[in-house]
DNA sequence: AATGAATGAGTCTTCATTCAT
DNA sequence: AATGAATGAAGACTCATTCAT
């Protein structure tokens, strides 16, 4: 299969493919190891190219690092608004966005614990690109909220913190496993969520 | 201050005080640096001792970030018992509790990071300890959240959740000042995070 | 000027241009950076190439570096012995071929550093081709003092010595601008070095 | 022999003797391969050290390679000066000073065509450097010949160019052998420059 | 003939660790 | 016990060269 469509493969690489291969390729092995223990020829095997291809591509370690934050982010951040607005009301659109957060946060932990572990890794722009990463996947709980609250179903509040809340409690899923919540699908988690976060948990 | 008590403390470190110092010293640059990015010598150098001494102490540098790491979350684990159990109701508790842990968060950020961030380094044992103290964390919360269902002021519900959603959300204080939160103070977090998720947001 | 002949130039170019033209590009770089600074993708693109069709008119870098010596020596060679032909007698003959010399190495200082400063890069051939040069250059100006030696105005003496410090003073225009020989033209230089060697500077 | 040493040698070079032996071995390879072609590996198995250990006392190759000139050309200046002083009239002096000359690029060629070749991997700096030692070695000539002038026996000129001619003559020694001036020893290269600059070569 | 994407051998450099003092 | 000079394994990165198009 991979010797049958080489050829129609290299025609389409050489233009975007290889770019964005060794991005993601970059994006497997730095989830699994980390900045320091990823090896460049690690990646570039990955890759299924020589070493100093990536160099072709990629200014040095460090810049490919970067790229494949951004890449996987806005990635990310994409899926996020899209399904944010895909649902009839507050509630569905709710479930929807943080249904594909956590989906993600589940399947790709390694990734995404990449943008805390990090973080040493980042210089003042990477950072900053981050923040606004976050801050953008905050506003949209935070608009989703706000329609809930334009609705009357949620009371007249400021929907940052809840939004925040429902965010980090998100992160719940890169620990289902591990913290005995065994059992605990992603889908459950994410009904628990919205549960407590929603009615509380006051009698 | 400092000067005065050179002295005695040189003679005293004889006998235990050093490896402290140095789990210590440890801590300051694990956290800002990282594991990576720390070099044994700077630790040494913070601790006031030469770098060999370090290997006196400890077989290695990893053997030393584990104990820096069990060092610092057995500390916080102490404190943070002892927090939850300062006060007259489960209300009283569960604010001394979080308010600590987001205190510890606030302050001490780069430590906690260290926690999620390095999870590559940690082989199986130090990975296991982890999430024991995170098992105890979460347990403490649930203690206090039973106790509160005990006393009839809680849904009747499993606490497992509402307490890891407690304890995640407390991680918002690693980004105070960077999200935009600011003006939310260690305190204002800790109480609008106890009203969400005892409240919820619904009307 | 230089667009206009373009297209001539290339047309005729593919016969015998290209392999000139990449000497003489490949004389820019190696000149300015030496042989290891000098890069064959920067020779290429000097010489409006691709990095590949270097090597289809040279085996290596390495042979393109003694083809480029060959080259400019051989060009230089040709010059020399032309200005040290013309003029009525040793005197004349003296001071335009030293004259070129001076010149050449004023202009183009660049290349002939390369010549005693690439040595390490030349194999048993280049170098003896090297010394062949040099011997040449001496005997050049050897035969012009032999004719003054037949003529009864220079002392009946070997005339190699004074032909190789003739040459060697030569490199002084060099240095021109940096030690102190401000103001110090190559046609200054010239008669200074001629007068010293001719009439010596005892009183 | 050299196992008898040892002790005393091990308790000496700790201070002092680590830094020069490698900065000697480095002046071996950086000879006889020149900048690039010299491996600091090699270099620290010449100084008979690890090559961790080179680092220890330079920060990079180019630090040790200026570290080097300056070590040499510092050496060579102090000489050539002691030499210049050493003789009862100018004409030994000039004699000492170039024998010396001739004789130190006649033994270590290699050296000296370092200050040439390299020009390339100077930093202005190290550049500024060898014009500083180069128009320093110029000045001991010079002083030479003022004293000549003033003692009546030379010509009442400006010393510089004679100055130049003589050292830039003495490189000739680089080439005895190589250029058919067989025979022609250190000492017979000395008279016969002093003798043309002296008295020219015209009847 | 011309190209430039791909390659990997070759090097500098770092830094955890050792060990003689 | 304490030290820090010495070490060398390990890894990022460069660039001459190749070769499919």
């Amino acid at each position: 299969m991979e010797e049958i469509s080489i050829k129609y493969d290299s025609a389409f690489k050489k233009k975007k493919g290889r770019y964005e291969e060794i991005i993601i390729a970059a994006g497997k092995i730095f989830s699994s190891k980390g900045f320091h223990r990823a090896r460049v020829e690690e990646i570039a095997k990955e890759a299924g190219i020589g070493k100093g291809t990536v160099y072709e591509y990629f200014k040095s370690k460090r810049h490919l690092f970067v790229e494949v934050i951004k890449y996987f982010t806005t990635k990310f951040l994409k899926e996020f608004k899209e399904a944010a607005c895909s649902g009839k009301d507050y509630r569905e659109k709710l479930e929807n966005a943080l249904g594909l957060l956590i989906d993600i946060l589940h399947e790709s932990s390694g990734f995404f614990e990449l943008l805390v572990r990090d973080r040493w890794e980042m210089d003042e722009r990477l950072y900053q690109w981050m923040v606004k990463v976050r801050g953008e996947a905050s506003k949209v709980i935070e608009d989703i909220l706000a329609e809930g609250i334009k609705a009357g179903k949620i009371k007249d509040i400021n929907p940052r913190i809840p939004a925040m809340i429902l965010i980090e409690s998100s992160r719940l899923a890169l620990f289902s496993g591990d913290l005995g919540n065994e059992g605990m699908s992603p889908g459950g988690l994410k009904r628990a969520i919205i549960d407590v976060v929603l009615n509380g948990i006051l009698r």
